[in-house]
DNA sequence: TTAAAGAATTGAACAAGTTCAACTTTTTAT
DNA sequence: ATAAAAAGTTGAACTTGTTCAATTCTTTAA
């Protein structure tokens, strides 16, 4: 198993390597292209992923037709629809790649087994969630207190990274504005 | 164990009546009277509750020290501080008793030991904190492209039970108004 | 390498939501 | 039952963010 999703794994709990030995072949590292599309908007997602190298938008279409972008992953985030994966219902979400990337993959009845059989996935997954959560938590209470600057200037500050990788449309779309105002926040 | 928690539990896994009876000893029925904290910002959290009955409000202050009200919790509904939980840090959240209330606890103790017997557990949070990630996703989405007329339309036709037992000054700081403007929104 | 498409910028008019202050209504504590 | 406190309402002036349209800059595809 690559060494980023090791590390990544040990990040939220102790695991052995003869555990992560018993994962690892269920993980598939996959090439994705820029701007080709790893979920779309209907399908049933029956994957989950991590992001070896490149980076991703999530997203989905409001009723205008005005995309909103959920979140970003680059290198060392983790590829998830948890609504569709869960539910086996049709997908509101696009995952697109915004450059050539890489993504170790797993199969949604690999997963499944590995819960059943693997008590520690099932905490790794817990964890993981429960992080999650709290990150989300967070930023909607941001998107309440904050005005648009800080939170561009927040999110630039937090993820410079992922900022280099993205167009500024697309930023607007996470911070919750028009790509016109961004420019405007932008100037000042 | 309370029949609410039951079904509440087997809304999210299979569970055995045998299993149901391992973890019941472990929830504990308090009273919280009206008004008072069963959670306050800079403690730190060493349970997770659920609502029997009576109402809470879950919210935090911002450095204007305005509140923020990140949900509520009626009957059926868990009470948790994850990222406090999780870490042991001091917490940001306050958590509000709206009316007189019952509600079931779980020690942080127990809750990491049951983690550590019963597999059965780990899954049951982990399903619960991914759906609950959904929900936070979706709730962010809606406040990016609805206006606050149609969050506030969303929330007492989604929560009418909810609505009833709060203020809308509470209400107002749930959606990310200003109460006088919610105010504004309800005349029309 | 050039044409076309997409992304970013700017300004002017507009809409959504805030602030502040004064006032009324409801709730709470004694 | 009453006084005090908290919640809700309203209006006027203001700020933040949107919309639309025109223009420029950058990227992409043939």
């Amino acid at each position: 198993m690559d060494k980023l999703l090791i590390d990544n794994i040990r990040k939220h709990i102790s695991i052995s390597d003869d555990e992560l030995d018993q994962l690892s072949p269920y993980f598939q590292s996959t090439s994705v292209d820029k701007k080709k599309f790893l979920l779309q908007q209907g399908d049933i997602c029956r994957f989950e992923g991590f992001v070896l190298d490149g980076c991703f938008r999530i997203f989905s279409y409001d009723q205008k037709g005005n995309d909103n972008t959920l979140y970003f992953a680059a290198k060392d985030w983790w590829l998830m629809d948890n609504d569709s994966f869960l539910n086996q219902l049709p997908s509101e979400l696009n995952m697109q790649a915004l450059e050539d990337s890489t993504v170790l993959l797993i199969k949604r009845d690999d997963k499944m087994m590995l819960y059943e059989k693997m008590p520690i996935v099932e905490k790794l997954f817990r964890v993981m969630s429960q992080k999650a959560l709290v990150a989300w938590q967070r930023r909607l209470i941001r998107n309440h207190c904050e005005t648009a600057k800080e939170r561009y200037t927040h999110f630039i500050q937090t993820y410079p990274d992922i900022a280099s990788k993205i167009k500024d449309k697309q930023l607007a779309s996470y911070l919750g504005i028009r790509h016109e105002f961004l420019s405007k926040i932008k100037k000042q």
